[in-house]
DNA sequence: CCATCGTCTATTGTTAACAACCTGCAGTCG
DNA sequence: CGACTGCAGGTTGTTAACAATAGACGATGG
């Protein structure tokens, strides 16, 4: 269980979290120093959290203006995204191969589980987070280290628009079919999961 | 002429650059203190600077270890790589369509106008960066900010691994190619130049 | 009346001191 | 002999004070 070891890495999960929520209107200004009192440290870290948000394509950052949270993306661009992002995580799993090691197995495995937690709890953008997590670690346990900064760029900006979540009972079975089939070491299973997945 | 208003950026860009240049190995553990000194400043600044090229990719960033510089990515991933990219710049030049506005035009000719000097200059590290603000001009000329930052993450790793710039004028007049295609409005010759210069 | 300049305030940018943390090593105990 | 514990040194993480900047507002002069 990773526990955010540095307040950075709590401010920034829990911003990312409040802005994947909807807690902030599209091109809302965010201020320094009220998030740093509303948080109860100081400006350091919030602004590091800023400027990797920023980076991860939430918050859009102007030098001397400050930062505001970033537009989604339109329906042309939310298509074309999908259809790269499908085409990374498919290249991924093809890459290496099934299976993974018992350990990266176990780690999807728990990425799962927080999933459930979230669906369970009804908690929209924890479930955002868990989702993408949990396709963090496949592609991860799969050695396509390489390729996640890109792809996370990609899946932050949809994850702003995302509202496809009627029944959140049903995202989580669908990613345990997708765990079902890394579990069996069956590839033409898995990427079938995932496409269905990924849309 | 953007000059870098502020220390942070501008501790970024000439880290890049020396990245770029290959003047660390890979895997070379870069230290806060060392690099404030060399440039007369503060940590801040230096800090601010290890959390974007860890973002853009160019460095790995383990919390209270430091930053290490990135190996670049294997031939297979810059295949695929280079295959994505493809698509994106496809895609935004398609999007919008030409003409771009003369505003635009006229920075995608600026832009086109550094990668001369670079060439002429004969600096390796400074082509590689002028030649990705070129190709980063054309798509927010195009209306791809969406896209830009994703394509950003894919093209430093890229950069890290690229030794095909055998004649430096050659990249020039690729890229006038490219230029002269743009300004022309010819849709159909652009995507062909743009295949043949992304490989 | 309008444009321009200067001041004022809020906000971000930078710095340096301090705190927390990892790592390696020596010493100690089983 | 091996594993464990506790220092020691160095590096990163955090803080708060200070500096610089942008934008707003009003005074001034044409």
């Amino acid at each position: 269980m990773p526990i955010s070891r540095t307040i950075r890495e709590q401010v920034t999960v829990q911003l990312r979290d409040e802005v994947l929520s909807g807690a902030f209107a599209p091109g809302k200004v965010l201020r320094e120093a009220e998030l740093a009192s509303r948080f109860g440290v100081s400006r350091g870290p919030v602004r590091d959290a800023f400027l990797q948000l920023a980076n991860e394509g939430y918050l859009a950052y102007e030098p001397n203006r400050g930062v505001t949270v970033q537009h989604p993306p339109d329906q042309s661009d939310r298509e074309f995204i999908t259809k790269l992002r499908r085409q990374i995580e498919l290249y991924v799993v093809r890459k290496f191969g099934l299976p993974v090691s018992a350990d990266a197995l176990e780690q999807v495995r728990s990425a799962l589980d927080e999933l459930r937690v979230a669906c369970t709890a009804n908690n929209l953008a924890a479930v955002k987070r868990c989702d993408l997590a949990f396709h963090e670690t496949i592609l991860l346990a799969c050695g396509g280290e390489n390729l996640v900064p890109a792809w996370k760029q990609l899946c932050s900006r949809m994850a702003l628009a995302y509202e496809r979540f009627d029944v959140l009972a049903d995202v989580h079975e669908e990613h345990a079919r997708v765990f079902r089939a890394l579990e069996e070491g069956d590839g033409a299973v898995l990427e079938e999961e995932l496409m269905q997945n990924i849309r």
